[in-house]
DNA sequence: TTCTTATTGCATCTTAGTTGCAATAAGAAT
DNA sequence: ATTCTTATTGCAACTAAGATGCAATAAGAA
């Protein structure tokens, strides 16, 4: 469990609680489980990651893999979650809050992420949207490759 | 199709023939037609794409779907084809044969991509690959987003 | 022409994610 | 507190991408 987990838990459900109100959504109980779940996971996780940790800590709450997919889209537009790295099948996420922008170096072989962060690059970015007149969502950078302790035995 | 479709096509069978060589593997009819469909092909594709160009074109020739999955890490590794973009729900794939290195702006909206290239977001890449010792395969860089006509009516 | 074995097509499976719908429960109105 | 509206849930069934096991086929070397 992350150092601050209480502390991000806490504002994450204080954004949603507000998110949910200026969208005239309602703020379950289910989606509040499944933001607690959400900061008790480290670093990138998929869906399938996030159900575990659900199902494991609340055995008797019956969190339908549905509802989670249909909270999803909600949880990224209030700013807590995005969708994190390119070129594995399905979506990685990882926490907004707390967590600057960056970008991310995916090993081939191991499967470890190694995260960067690079103003330079994300100022490129900005520079050739502005001059495509291009509204950006999210960008996305992943570099796959291989690790320094995968390289050498890489095929 | 594309201007060059036959110089193109020529030199990826070229490159396929000698490759097949090497890896002692079997050049097949059924990879031929795959490779000359590739190259009617414009642009960005996805793997359904590629079937029913083939279909259309080839309507005898039963080439099943399966082949087409297990061809395709081979003609990647042949160097005649690359993953493109990021961030949607079927790998998108672009040819690599006379397309010098590029990333991707994608409109959420309309789907619309442009290409766009920067030496220096590469030189980027490759000062952030060296000083953590990771050996680069493929680089992705997509900004998703909305594009110039549709930004002012997306919600 | 023969023979070895890589490759194919088919059928079947898996896994991610979606959809329709009746039942449930926020939370606003009374 | 109770009622009422309707967003949300769980379930089941579906879709679509891609993988896999296997017998039949066909490269291409001998």
């Amino acid at each position: 469990m992350p150092g601050n987990y209480l502390k991000e838990t806490d504002q994450a459900l204080t954004i949603f609680k507000d998110y949910c109100k200026k969208k005239q959504m309602r703020y379950t109980l289910e989606r509040e489980t499944m933001i607690k779940a959400l900061y008790r996971l480290e670093g990138h996780f998929a869906v399938d990651d996030l159900l575990r940790n659900i199902r494991r800590h609340n055995p008797k709450a019956r969190i339908a893999k549905t509802s989670v997919y249909r909270a999803l889209p909600f949880l990224m537009d209030a700013g807590l979650l995005r969708e994190s790295i390119a070129g594995v099948g399905s979506i990685v996420y990882e926490h907004t809050l707390g967590h600057r922008d960056h970008d991310h170096l995916r090993c081939l072989r191991c499967g470890k992420i190694v995260e960067f962060y690079s103003p330079d690059l994300i100022g490129i970015q900005t520079r050739i949207c502005r001059k495509e007149q291009f509204l950006a969502v999210r960008r996305i950078n992943t570099v796959n490759g291989y690790c320094r302790l995968c390289k050498d035995t890489a095929g």
